[in-house]
Parts: structure tokens; C-alpha cells; sequence
DNA sequence: GTGGTCTAGACCACC
DNA sequence: GTGGTCTAGACCACG
């Protein structure tokens, strides 16, 4: 899994994390059912300390995307039990939304040019 | 202009307060070469500091939404002004909705429904 | 006996089996005297290790709800063994109690809505 | 607010916190919009460390029973809002009840008993 | 002065 | 050998 950090950003390193392995798993880089480095072997890959691997790790659990246990280390979730928090996750998705269309929209992107990226993105 | 806060939130004011007048903009709401209220003004009317809008006000010039001067205040950029940063926010517009398409492909949204929350927000 | 597992729960392997014992010995699937399964054939039924279903075991014996015998394995705990421990797993109990009761008052759950839903399952 | 901690436990320090501050709420004890002491102040009274008196506030956070500001501290929440989650938070609490209720009948305790206890309680 | 983040290193429960 | 917890002490963002 390619994970590259920027130590310099406000987004908490943690969160970077948990926002990398979501999109590995959109991509299909991580598959459902597949195992996750461990919270230490990422922590020396990336320099980093393992409580920040293992923060972004619970943080990814909590969210349901994953499921951890102590023999088997952390793995990918398997759809079911994601979709309990659906209806919470999409308000909240759409909430997100609604701010990056402001601001598409008062930097002259068309409706049309907004689709295209998604379309290529998705 | 309407500008609801949450203390609660997650989110620090002063990011809220730029948010609130980058959708304003978007809205129509505030037109280009507008003027926006003072610092003083706003940080009494929402009850907060005023540095805290300074930092706002200072963030949005930073993004080219609005010029300063401190003889008339902050007014929003008409057109030249705000296309010279524009390149730059789509680049950044685009990272953040790699993330957003990521988070809505694992969550079971289609790419059709995702295009109608945009065509009805936009 | 009934014996699901979840094995990605945060509930300990051993904590889920001495869950289930007691479960069964409410419901009356075992009954007092009865013999439980050894530890081997139960540990190879839910594919586990031997071990896992050892500590469950003598979690239960330190409890007081089952006996174990070198010779004929462990039994369901006849009247005047579970008798003994019952005092201090009583006052256990109501500590446990307090919390629930606790969470559900915060939560909007009435004193008639809570004692319904344990009429239901009692 | 009156907080006993027992280090021997099995149950983490921060989970006896959040407990504690539930049941503080509760009983009353903690008033909605009422403040809680700063992170550093419980961690010094407690003789612990101030990470993990912090991600007691952060579960109790997430759950929605307090909400934490840089500027004012943590607090109780108000109510509202803690409603969304109510009908996943009644899910778990029933199931903690059927365990309960599991090993009041095995102890021999009455369902009379037992609602006599939780009306205490309550 | 608050909560939030991160580090370096330790110990523990589980299997 | 895994994740989970805790410590002691540091720095930062926020207002």
C-alpha cells in the first residue's frame, strides 16, 4: 500500500492514514477480507510512532471499515455492518458536498466540468 | 449575510466564517466588489473575537476570494484577482474530492447518484 | 449446545464461550448435573484453540456455575455449590446494573419501558 | 465529581472514566451544559496521565454525552443530538440486559427481584 | 489555558 | 506476534 504522509499539513497524520486506506479500499488496492500491515511494521515504514498507526487504526474500526483482532492484526471489513451507518454517513457526505460545490462554483467550474472529474475519479 | 456558527463544531470559527462567504459568493449572495462587514462589525454581530475574523478575512485574501484595504475594508475580488489563484484551488478541489468520490464508492453510492446530489446542490 | 463465535468482536474468545455456558444454563438447555462438552471436542467444533476453551472453563469453575472432575470433565454446578457464590455474584450483578440503568436514563429510556424490556427477555 | 478508580481492574482507566461521567450524568450530578474539569486537572486528582483522562472525553465525545471546545473545555451536551444514535445505542443495550438478565436467573433472583433492584436504581 | 496531537518506550491480554 | 493501554513529557492550534 502506497502511503505518503505530509508531515507539514494540518490534517493530523493519523487522519491522513485513515484517509489513505479508505481510498486503497475504493480503489480496490485493499480488498475485503485482506489483512493491513501491522500497526507496527507501518509505524517503521512510515517513521512514525505506532500509537498514531494504531489511533487511525481504531478510528477506521470505528467507522466500520475495518475490523482489528489481537491474533489476526487488522483486516478489511466485509460490506455487512458497514451499512448499519449508512444513512448517517451519506448526510454527512453530502454535507462535504455541499461546501466543495461552493467552491467549484466561485472558481468557474461548470456543473458539466464538476461531473467530468467525478466521472474520471470514480 | 447569514452566518450560523457551532461552537461545538469540530470545525475552528474562523474556517467556518470562510466557508460561510465562500458559499455566500457562490450563492450570489455577495457579489463581486461588494463589500464585506468589518472585522469589528462581524465579531460583534456573532458575539466572538474580532481576531478570530481577522484570521478569517486574512485566510479568504489568502485564497484571492476578497481583496483588503484598509482604508474601505474587505471587499469580495471581481474577476482578474480571483482567476489568478483559481488553477491553483482547482488542483487542491480536486484532491479533496478524490476523497469524497473514495468515501461514497465504499458507502454503495453510485456514480449516478452521486451526480444528482451534485446537480441538486450546485 | 449453540455456540456462535464472533471473532471480530471485541469480547474475548474465552469471555464469549463462559457468555454462553451461562446463557444456556438460564435458558435450561443445560441443566444442573449435566456434563459439558471436553474441552477438546468443544475447542474443534468452533475451531479454536484448546487453550481458549480451558480458560472458559475455569473461568466458570472460579465462578462457581460449573464443576470440573479430572476424570469425567466439567458438570453444570448442582444446587449448594452455586449457592455459595451466588452472594457475591449478586453484588457483581447490581454494580453491573448501575451502569445500564445509568445509560438508559441518559438516553430517554423510562423505568416502564426498561422493566418491559426485561420481563421480555427474563 | 466523585471518581474511584480501580487499577487492578480489567476495565481501562479511560473506560472507567467515561463510566463514572455517564453515571454522574445519570444521577444528576453533572447538569447539561455543565462544565467538567480540564483534561489536565482530572488526570493530576486522578494521579494519572492526561492522554488518557483525554480519550475518556473523546468517547465520551463520540457517544454524544459531552462536547469539547478548545476554548471552554469539555461540557455535557444538551440533549438534542444525542437522540440520533438512541435506536443503535437501545440495540446495545439490550443486548448488555439479556446477559444480565442471564445470570440473575442462574443466581436464583426473581424477576420481581429484579425489577425491585432497578427501581432502586433508577 | 484549553483540548488535540505526537513521541519513545513500556507492559499486558489474547491466542 | 498481534492490537490495546498507559506513561511522561513535548509542541501546537484555537480564541
Amino acid at each position: 500500500m502506497i502511503l505518503t504522509l505530509d508531515f507539514a499539513s494540518d490534517i493530523p497524520i493519523y487522519q491522513q492514514i485513515r484517509n489513505a486506506v479508505v481510498r486503497a479500499i475504493a480503489d480496490g488496492q485493499l480488498q475485503p477480507g485482506e489483512r493491513l500491515p501491522t500497526v507496527r511494521a507501518l509505524a517503521q515504514e512510515a517513521g512514525i510512532n505506532s500509537m498514531t498507526v494504531n489511533k487511525a487504526y481504531q478510528l477506521l474500526k470505528q467507522e466500520g471499515y475495518i475490523t482489528t483482532d489481537g491474533r489476526n492484526g487488522a483486516a478489511v471489513g466485509s460490506g455487512p455492518g458497514r451499512a448499519a451507518a449508512a444513512s448517517a454517513r451519506r448526510q454527512k457526505l453530502e454535507e462535504e458536498l455541499k461546501l466543495i460545490v461552493a467552491e467549484a462554483k466561485v472558481n468557474g467550474i461548470s456543473l458539466g466540468e464538476l461531473e467530468q472529474m467525478i466521472g474520471k475519479l470514480y
